[in-house]
RNA sequence: GCGGUAGUGGUGAAGUGGUUAACACACUGGUUUGUGGAUCCAGCAUGCGAGGGUUCGAUCCCCUUCUACCGCCCCA
């Protein structure tokens, strides 16, 4: 019968006790593995200049087109709420000269945290999501590409998750990319009229975008496409066969995807992808995806630096744990709950609380002047190991019932010997089971 | 931005153009007045997403809108 009057807003989500729980796992696990890679954690703004965004994403992306959150604030200044990490990062390196000599190379940080687009929801796709991510400045070397894949497949692993498919592919250096570009471009458009709409388009934007389309009219050409492989320069063929020597030596299982490229327009090199391959998880299938990018600091302001990062979704993530159960047990069982009858208790139930809560128990009183039995509903229904009883027969006697609620078996304690001894009583009463 | 499906209480849901909107779970109270997972009893939507319209009358028909889910685009 209450309608709440408002609802939160479209493509937003509640996270409520049960789900924060397990928001707080994954968080720590990442912290914790990341750590263990010596990267360390940095928190940017959530929201940003709108040319922070729209620069490093280039002006035809799509995020940058049509899906950024933007608005003008009160000081008539274009911002907008963060699409993705790596911008606002980039901009932080710069604006506090993260460059400098006295920083280690390569400058090796992660975030995690909202980012918003402005698009429709829909199967792993929302408007407030969130994404776990690193970046690594000032290194070329193909080994920190690897660990960098290394460590997201570890967070994987150590989350329980099996059966991902790790797939990479190069985008090889400008020089390449150039080549590559043009002869794609020489490939399809003897068949424009062929492709759908949609890749129509794309091959005059940019035509990398035609490999990743779906629809099987385009796909009947993608399949006999020209590789990239075959146009990469003599320099990034070296990093692109060290960087699979590499995987292969971690033994880490990845699948080479040649039509894989990436939404945003400033990767090179090496680029990879983490999904699942359950086929119910399609519209969400992708949980991480990441590469090199270059061009990007300069770009800000600051000297010519090699990056390398990833994002993960894990909004996607949970879905997947969730899917395939090994999502840890959330447990919210009380130690103690403490029964208080009658009004005259209130005041020294307060106090056996608060007593308890400082041993580091767990516990919880009832507030309503409930029934005893109501009051011991509540306890079993939360799962509590113990129920303190405090009525007026006690008030009376400065002692309270501590009731085990798992054999059942109560007994009378003075006030003075819980508030100083509890740990020593309950351990004596679970001795004489 | 485009297309499809849906919207009934705290939850899962049944239902019909016409006096009191099933059922189940949960919750609250009671079942000798201070003790828990069982049983039994009782209570629990002046309301069927919101706003209009059609009609003697609409939760059920029509329109608009909002939201959710799914697909396209794109992406985490």
């Amino acid at each position: 019968m209450s309608k709440s009057i408002f609802q939160r807003p479209k493509g937003t989500a509640d996270l409520l006790p049960d789900q924060t729980a397990q928001w707080q796992h994954v968080e720590s696990v990442a912290r914790l593995l990341f750590g263990d890679y010596n990267f360390k954690e940095v928190r940017t703004p959530i929201f940003e200049n709108f040319d922070v965004f729209s620069r490093s994403a280039g002006d035809t992306s799509d995020v940058v087109t049509k899906e950024m959150y933007d608005f003008h604030d009160k000081g008539d200044r274009h911002v907008a709420l963060r699409p993705e990490g790596t911008a606002g990062i980039v901009r932080a390196y710069v604006e506090n000269k993260l460059f400098g000599p006295e920083f280690d190379k390569p400058y090796k940080v992660f975030y995690m945290g909202p980012m918003f687009r402005y698009e429709r929801p829909q199967a792993g796709r929302f408007r407030q999501f969130h994404q776990i991510g690193v970046e690594a400045f000032g290194s070329n070397a193909p080994a920190l590409d690897v660990e960098i894949i290394a460590m997201a497949v570890d967070f994987f692993k150590i989350l329980g998750l099996k059966n991902l498919k790790v797939a990479i592919n190069t985008l090889g250096d400008r020089e390449s990319r150039d080549a590559y570009r043009q002869a794609l471009i020489d490939y399809l458009t003897p068949h424009k009229a062929e492709l759908s709409v949609d890749s129509q388009e794309r091959l005059d934007k940019n035509p990398l975008r035609v490999l990743d389309s779906k629809d099987p009219r385009d796909q009947v050409f993608v399949a006999d496409a020209p590789s990239i492989l075959d146009y990469l320069s003599d320099e990034a063929t070296t990093h692109w066969q060290q960087v699979k020597a590499l995987l292969q030596a971690l033994a880490i299982d990845f699948e080479i995807d040649t039509t894989m490229v990436r939404g945003l327009d400033y990767y090179n090199d090496t680029i990879f992808e983490i999904m699942t391959v359950d086929e119910n998880l399609k519209g969400a299938a992708t949980i991480a995806g990441g590469g090199r990018y270059s061009g990007l600091v300069s770009e800000f302001g600051g000297p010519e630096t090699a990056g390398f990062g990833f994002g993960i979704g894990v909004e996607r993530l949970i879905n997947l744990l969730n899917a395939h159960d090994v999502a840890p047990k959330v447990n919210h069982d009380l130690d103690f709950y403490i029964v208080n009858i009658g009004i005259a208790t209130d005041l020294v139930a307060t106090q056996i609380v608060q007593s308890i809560r400082s041993f580091g128990y767990i516990a919880e009183r009832d507030y309503l002047a409930r029934s005893a039995k109501a009051q011991f509903k509540t306890a079993d229904r939360q799962h509590a190991k113990y129920v303190v009883t405090i009525g007026e027969q006690e008030l009376a006697n400065h002692t309270a019932k501590i009731k085990n609620m798992t054999t059942g078996q109560q007994k009378l304690v003075k006030l003075a010997d819980l508030y100083t001894d509890l740990p020593t009583i309950i351990d004596s009463e679970g001795d004489e089971q």
